[in-house]
DNA sequence: ATTGACCCTGTAGTATACTTTAGAGTTTAG
DNA sequence: CTAAACTCTAAAGTATACTACAGGGTCAAT
């Protein structure tokens, strides 16, 4: 038998073997052949191809991106522009994440101050400004 | 009929009926009362419980946790200390997720200088990066 | 020949936070 | 009085990314 199995891609990639059938449902990748036992047999470009979608992953990229990411990397029409406007928008997109997080650390930043942390939760300042809205400060 | 049904109480707090529904099934609110055709009955506080809950998910807390920030709100044992740990623990949560997105944001920045942006995907060094893991800056 | 490790399909479950739908009863305005 | 607007329950659907399971076939070693 020469080829890969599932078992043999999944290890070389640090996936699961179900995660690997999971990315062939979702079009991420596809075995080059069934032996007759209908064996799923990848070659060397199986472990390649999943060690970009596990890398892929780390940096932020959804299946469905990666999915196009794979697809720009086999179209022989597409230009590194293409793959370059891909990580730049995903960029911008972590961009967009980290000033929304930092908003809300500095609203809860602020909650957590005006509180002295001692005593009942009667008139707790956080509670309270959770309620009634004072001290709102991530509007606007 | 005195009391507010539940589309007076969602609109009032900016929330649809079907999410103030699931927000009881969830254990996060609860009507004062049914009517006798069986209508869910709340008062004033309804909304000010729905603006919390409101409130605390723009704050990046998860059902779970606002489930826990109002008992603390009702339990006559909890202390304010009780919710500054709350908060406290989130804003440290949110600082990680800050910190991991920087470093995802590094790695991708580097990818995409070492791009020109010029010419097919051949040989890309953005794909090629997430191929064969050269110039992988995240991990360490 | 048999046991254990491996593979197959298809379906369902997990977690989060909703939204939608179906089918039915109730209330209110004209 | 009727039609619109509102409400009810229970179940299913959405999106993301898996993970687990049932019930079976296959392969390699002993």
């Amino acid at each position: 038998m020469n080829g890969l199995t599932i078992g043999k891609v999944a290890k070389s990639a640090g996936l699961g073997i179900e995660t690997v059938r999971f990315y062939e449902r979702e079009g991420l990748i596809n075995p080059l052949a069934r032996t007759e036992a209908n064996y799923r047999l990848y070659s060397e470009d199986g472990i390649i191809r999943l060690r970009f979608i596990k890398r892929a992953k780390t940096l932020g990229f959804s299946l469905k991106e990666i999915r196009e990411l794979l697809l720009l990397r086999q179209d022989v029409d597409a230009t590194k522009k293409d793959v370059k406007n891909q990580v730049e928008a995903k960029i911008d997109d972590i961009k967009k994440r980290i000033r929304d997080l930092k908003k809300i650390q500095k609203t809860l930043e602020s909650l957590d101050q005006c509180c002295d942390g001692q005593g009942s939760t009667e008139d707790c300042p956080i509670l309270n400004a959770l309620e009634d809205g004072s001290s709102w400060i991530t509007e606007g």
